[in-house]
DNA sequence: GCCACTTGTGGCACCCAGTGCCAAATGTGC
DNA sequence: GCACATTTGGCACTGGGTGCCACAAGTGGC
């Protein structure tokens, strides 16, 4: 809807919120999550406690927040996938989107430390579950109007679809897991590759 | 490790936790689950807020608290299931273990606001979810020690098993949530088996 | 350049979940 | 009954998060 070439504004706060999300991923990397308090990071950050709450409304958003856009994303790309693909296949194609992220040459070092954490620390675990969860949920909402366009009677109350969607993003999740767990020895592609070819829903829901 | 039969003490902490229970479980339908803090739990159990702490140590746990002993029980159940099932059956099985929970006679009443309230209330969804998580990573870890003792080789950096065991308690959800959405006009074990039944993996992992 | 106007900032007080500590009450074993 | 362990509740404190407000800073019109 707003697509003004970025303004001095918008720019600014890009790189606060760069500024910030770095200050923080070096202190819960040093300290440790739980044991880094907001204050801390403001500090490090060089604003008020109160403004930094204004860039991230909580603190699990230091770290999962960047999935809200990574959502919005992976929607626009399934849209895109041919209307005649599985299902399967499209969630697969679309969760390259996160590939970038963790084994971009480069991105290790930054993204290992941080997907630790996450898996470490039970309120981030949720958190990111939670996140996980509700991508999954737009994901299905896509899929069933592709299938009702392509004359399916898909109804609301049948579980398949979610099934299998949920069953596609716990690939994703068991993929992750598998490749820090590796050392990262794998591409991440690849452990996604064999977590989705060990699932392989029969049913094309 | 510890059978006595219940002396007094554990009888009256159950039956104090009960009343806990259904105290906030009131409270949360007749106001809400964030509208409510725990002195209001505290004072319509009529315990002090210290007190209540001690008997549930956070205020999601007043809810998904009990699946915690679910968890054990899971466990137990999937070591009892023949060594040459197919895990995804076995995993099956096992949730049969949650359908007492949800549409018993008389449960439905009780057990459907709650878990409106879950899915309704996003601390406590990524708080469930986190709980299902730990579940899945337990039935995984027997999965992984049957495998072996039935003479395979279980690389514990290959995705292939927490992928299914993943997918397995995504249908759980997915079955969830549809029997909610059907206003339960479907058996939870019937929702479960078509959520199953749409995932059903090739790979037997 | 000044003036209105909008937007971002920081400080303050506040709410609520959760914890450590301690003294008083209450139950348990002998 | 007494000595002991456990439970309880009060209190103060930490830390995440919010509402409010006064003030600074960018923005646009002239």
């Amino acid at each position: 809807m707003n697509d003004h070439p970025p303004g001095l504004r918008e720019r600014t706060r890009r790189a606060v919120q760069q500024d910030i999300t770095e200050a923080a991923q070096r202190l819960f990397v040093e300290h440790g999550y739980e044991r880094t308090t907001m204050d801390d990071v403001a500090e490090a950050a060089g604003l008020s406690r109160r403004s930094l709450f204004r860039y991230f409304p909580t603190k699990e958003d230091l770290i999962v927040g960047k999935f809200e856009v990574l959502a919005e994303t992976m929607v626009e790309r399934l849209r895109e996938r041919p209307l005649d693909e599985p299902a399967w296949t499209s969630l697969r194609r679309v969760f390259d989107l996160l590939v970038p992220y963790v084994d971009a040459p480069g991105k290790y070092e930054v993204a290992e430390p941080m997907q630790r954490i996450v898996f470490a620390t039970p309120a981030l675990l949720a958190s990111y579950l939670e996140k996980l969860h509700r991508m999954a949920a737009a994901a299905e909402t896509v899929l069933r109007e592709r299938a009702e366009t392509r004359g399916a009677p898909s109804d609301p109350t049948d579980p398949a679809l979610p099934a299998v969607t949920g069953a596609a993003f716990s690939c994703l999740l068991a993929a992750q897991h598998a490749w820090l767990a590796g050392g990262a020895q794998e591409t991440f592609a690849v452990c996604l590759d064999r977590a989705m070819a060990a699932v392989a829903p029969a049913g094309k829901a």
